[in-house]
Formats: C-alpha cells, sequence, structure tokens
DNA sequence: TGAGAACAACTCAAGGTGAGAACAACCTAG
DNA sequence: CTAGGTTGTTCTCACCTTGAGTTGTTCTCA
C-alpha cells in the first residue's frame, strides 16, 4: 500500500497516534565555554532528568515557527533578540521506544545564540537552564536526548567550517579575537591567532569593517581592536577548516 | 505549556491529527544522466502529477526501516542489493498546508543507488519510474515534493565532496574514469581527468586497487583501466571541492 | 595499418596553509 | 611614572594542494 491509498481510506480516529514534537537544542558561549540550554524534567518519565525544550507542533504552525516558539517560552526571549538567533532543522528521531509512553517522533532543530541573560523562570514551571555542555553525561538526560545533543554539536562544529554562523554567538560588533574564542570554544582546541585573521579577512563575505574599535585594549593590556560585524556571505569560500582530527581507523 | 504537560493530559483520540510519512529521494546514474524514482499519481489530490515514493511510518518501525521498505517496494528491490543502496535522512517537511487533505510531517531520506533494472510494476497498481531529473518541472510535482527534490540535490552535491559516497552509485568494482563521470554527472560539470585522478589515488581511504583492469578498453578505444572498489574512509581528508560556483551575491 | 580515443603519469605555476617572528599599542604592578 | 608582560595585527617562509597543460602508451575502429 502506498500514501495515496492509506491516505485515501484514512480515518484521523483510528489511525495509531503519533505525536509530532519539536526540541531545541540551543547553544550559546558563556564564561569561554559551550552551554546548552535544558529543562529539568519534573515528572516521569525521566523524572529529575535533563531534557531538551521542545513540545507538540501546534495545528497552524510550521515546524520552524514551533522551534522558534519553544526557544522563545523557555528563553523568555523576543523581538529583536529572538530574530537573531539563527535556528536551523537538524534531524528528526522516530525511534518507535524513544518515548516509553506513545510513538512520538521529534523533529530537532538546532539554535546559534548570542550570550543571553539567565532564563526567565517565571512563564513556566520548568527550571530551564544554561549549562555547560562538559558538564553532562548520557545518563543524565531524558530519552534519546544525548544522541540528539551529540548529532547537534557535530553539526555545529561543521557549520563553522563552512559558514559565518559563528558570528551568530557574538554581538552584532564583534573583535577578530571574539571571533577566534567561538570557534575554539566549539571546535574545542587553539588556533593560531595570525593565521585566523589572516583567513577571516581574506574570505569574501565573512566579516566587514566598522571602522571603529573597542574602548580599551585587552583586560591584560595590548593595543584596542578593530570592530566588525557579519558580512552578506552565506557560505565560507574557501572554507575554514578545522584541523585534521586524529586518523582514526574505524 | 511545555512537552511533559502537553504528555500528561494527552489523550492520542482528541489531539489534532498529525500523520507522519517517509519520502525518499532516490537517485541514480543512468546513461550519463542522474535520475529520480518517481510515481505517477493515480488520484487526487494532484492526480496525473509526480511524486516521490513515500507512505506512513508504520508503528513498528523507525524511519529509516520504513524509508527502506518503501524503496523496496517501489524497486522491487532486496536483498544484497538493497543492501548497497546508501539510505540517509534529508530533512523534514511539515507546513501545515503542504498536504490539502491533513496535516502530513514528511521525513524526507535520499538514497543513491546503483543503475537499477526498472521498478517492477507487479506488486504496486503504481506507475513507478526513473526520470531524468532535468526532465522534470515543479508544476508536474505533487505537493512540495519539488522543494524535497531541490534540497536532495544539494545535499548529494555536497556529499561527494566530503564523502566517498559517490561510489554507492557504481557497481563494487569500478574505474576512475567511471567514479569521474559520477561526480560530473552529479555536480553537472566536466573535470580535469588528469587532476581527478591524482586527487583520489591521494585522499587515504577512498578507493582501493583490486590488481585487476578492465576487459577491454573504452568503446572507442583506449588501454585498459584499473579496477578499485570503495575503501574504508567515511570522509573524505581532505575533501574533494568542487569549482566555485559563481560568486552571486544574494 | 593508421587515426583517434582514453588511461595514467608527469611538470609547472599559482594560491592557500601552518608555524614562527616582529612590532606597536596597551594594561597593570610596583 | 616606568618596566614588564599581554595582545592585536602584519610579515615571512617553507610546504602542500590545486588547476592546467603535456607526454607516452595502449587500445578500438574503420
Amino acid at each position: 500500500m502506498n500514501e495515496q491509498d492509506y491516505l485515501a481510506a484514512y480515518d484521523p480516529r483510528d489511525y495509531p497516534a503519533v505525536a509530532v514534537t519539536v526540541d531545541v537544542v540551543a547553544l550559546t558561549i558563556r564564561e569561554g565555554a559551550l552551554h546548552l540550554l535544558l529543562i529539568r524534567r519534573g515528572a516521569p518519565p525521566y523524572e529529575g532528568h535533563w531534557a531538551l525544550p521542545g513540545g507538540f507542533v501546534r495545528p497552524d504552525e510550521d515546524l520552524a515557527a514551533g522551534a522558534r516558539r519553544e526557544l522563545a517560552e523557555e528563553t523568555g526571549l523576543g523581538g529583536e533578540r529572538l530574530r537573531r538567533v539563527h535556528l536551523e532543522q537538524l534531524a528528526s528521531y522516530g525511534d518507535p521506544d524513544r518515548d516509553p509512553r506513545m510513538r512520538v517522533v521529534s523533529v530537532a532543530h538546532l539554535a546559534f545564540a548570542p550570550d543571553l541573560p539567565d532564563p526567565a523562570a517565571g512563564t513556566d514551571a520548568d527550571e530551564a537552564v544554561w549549562l555547560p555542555v562538559t558538564a553532562l553525561t548520557s545518563r543524565q538526560l531524558a530519552f534519546d536526548h544525548a544522541r540528539i545533543i551529540d548529532d547537534g554539536l557535530e553539526r555545529a562544529r561543521s557549520k563553522l567550517e563552512y559558514t559565518p554562523l559563528a558570528t551568530r554567538f557574538l554581538e552584532p560588533e564583534f573583535t577578530i579575537t571574539e571571533l577566534r574564542a567561538v570557534y575554539e570554544t566549539v571546535w574545542g582546541h587553539p588556533l593560531h591567532a595570525g593565521n585566523f585573521h589572516r583567513k577571516v579577512l581574506s574570505v569574501p563575505g565573512f566579516v566587514e569593517s566598522t571602522g571603529a574599535s573597542t574602548e580599551r585594549g585587552g583586560a591584560r593590556g595590548g593595543p584596542r581592536a578593530r570592530l566588525y560585524r557579519a558580512g552578506d556571505a552565506r557560505l565560507l569560500h574557501p572554507a575554514l577548516l578545522r584541523p585534521a582530527r586524529e586518523e582514526t581507523v574505524r
């Protein structure tokens, strides 16, 4: 039987129910470490575990809108600041037993945000917090969220290579050093400052100069850094490749 | 309200129904052109239009299994040949009005197959055929399938850059020239034969020599080509970048 | 048997990258 | 106020990869 036959004979009331949710892997950088927005579950299953923010898709919204709404609800964010958050679809997860209660297909999304105020606990009874990704073991996470987070992190690392999305972790104006710190944090190892500088300025459309400089030098000295804003490129050509991982044969 | 509240209060019978389907963008190369597996719809909506093979996810199967089942049903393929087809998740499509009948969230998949026999029209009443991708206008396609196909093609082009998946369009043993033809077909422009040869052999784990050669030279002459099989790399380092696209500013 | 085609190897110039050094602007400690 | 350390930015240089073209050999077809 194929789609059209199914649909022709379909009655929602007697078909096995499938729920569709959107979950969000929201990343930000705080104090030099990559953080992740998580919610502590207050009810079974997985009571007391951490879970990704998410919920049902509503009848009138598309998947991206649902994800943005969930993000807004959990961060208390709105308006211009919410609009500056990068949001993209990550992947869908639909193992039959990923949720013990019923069949749930989750469409996971990935978000990059600049450093945000702590989630307002006002709207929701949830405890929503930004946690360093290194502080998590998969045992503390609900459902298959550990796997979703792993996929999100790998996607984030890879996106920094060939898109200018690293700028989405920063304020609209930033220095090259701040941009380098984003790469170092997400990739997890230091980069050569001089080469990074040369590369960023040589890729067309990655950043554009504002003409201005920072008010002060660095906290421990050094000259004032020039300020840049994101350019109009959507893809980096040539890409900024991360150093070759160790050659593990699988 | 969040996920756990929703689920706690959830009764499948009174929640607005959402259907989850899997669709497959299956690509192969025939006669030097990229072909796509499509089904002609025999009933409204979009009667007479072309649609991707797909259907409902069954209660006991995960998303990838559903996609593979749909592919098997439409191609009449099974066993070893089916196992050699590369299948990966592409993206999910869930605009509220993408299907006029009801809310349908489709989890699209992408498949790379070697040249296969024509779909057996036996199992199904459908007319399932391989069509050249260039022969299609979006007007002839049902639902949002034109967009799904576009996304699939772009994903395929990009996957050839940094994975060895081009080999999945070929038989287990192939020549470098056949491999180059895959790249030229998917990317849509000719490559420098000498440089391609050098590059493929220099990337570790891309191909490995079988020691054998073809029985005959090319159809119009030339020496016998050496035969290779896919290596064990899952990622190409360094990648095989496609020539820079024209620098269009968006 | 000769012409044309295709595989495989080579050469060479141009450009990108990794590593290190130079230098000036700036902060803090004393 | 100054010395010493820190940081942003620019250079240099060796190395590697790439694009483009050439050469030599093997093969099919007419």
